[in-house]
DNA sequence: GTGTGTGCAAAAGGTTTGCAAGAAA
DNA sequence: TTTCTTGCAAACCTTTTGCACACAC
């Protein structure tokens, strides 16, 4: 189902060329079952490891930034190192494995009612979402 | 009540030397009534103001993460680029203000009550934080 | 005096940008 | 041919580190 062709015209209908490198690109972040969370480093590794062929630190950043833009993408922020990207761009909620540094969905059902009794006035509410930080029971 | 023999006490049963420096600190941070949020230059500034010398940011971090190891001060993530900290180390929950880059705390009883129903197998939980991202209504 | 802390500047790590060469239309 | 994209290197920002000097004890 999500064949070239089909990256050609999600890329074209966004806009944006469909290149190599983001068809590539394209490729590894959206023809796969589950939800992937990966940081722009290991986008890369994977990318050069899938095609045997190096896209540049800087296309790879211009990409998922395009990609965030058009809302195919978003970030999850766990510390300030550096940032997380979901595939997952549904209002959800994350486990953050702080022993593999690793993102696990946590979808809205297996997250009680959140009830924000509190209201700013004159502000509006765009997200509301859950960090549950877990380790090791060692 | 939190004058300067105080922070001295504090930071000598924390294994750490009263210097003039981490005296500043400790008033700018704790010397208040309301929890205060901060960034790393941002409290540089403020200390800047306030007393009228400058510490250098070398200083400033070593505190800071100091005062983290401790748990006089804790951590929160909003984006990647740059981290927030919080003189409020009780579990509790933020909004975070887009349109003035601000954090406003949310205390437990203001969020219903949080029931992870998802458990991860050999992993223990180490927070549940919510966030709640808002904006300007117009 | 001894050991710790400070401050500067340099380094480190992630991200962005400028620009010339290359690919798509 | 025109416009957009790539890739490199340099720039940028926050945070950390190395080291000489200064301060606390």
């Amino acid at each position: 189902m999500n064949n070239n062709t089909t990256f050609e015209e999600k890329l074209r209908s966004s806009g944006l060329r469909p290149t190599q490198q983001r068809i590539k690109i394209c490729k590894t972040l959206f023809d796969r079952k589950k939800t992937f969370h990966f940081t722009i480093k290991e986008l890369s590794k994977i990318i050069l490891n899938q095609f045997n062929s190096k896209i540049s630190l800087a296309t790879v950043y211009n990409t998922v930034n395009a990609f965030k833009k058009k809302g195919y993408l978003k970030v999850i922020s766990i510390n300030c190192e550096k940032n997380y990207y979901d595939t997952n761009v549904t209002n959800h909620h994350h486990f953050y494995d702080e022993s593999k540094n690793e993102l696990i969905d946590l979808n809205d059902s297996e997250v009680g009612q959140i009830n924000i009794k509190r209201k700013i006035p004159g502000k509006k509410v765009n997200s509301v979402e859950v960090l549950v930080k877990i380790s090791n029971n060692n």
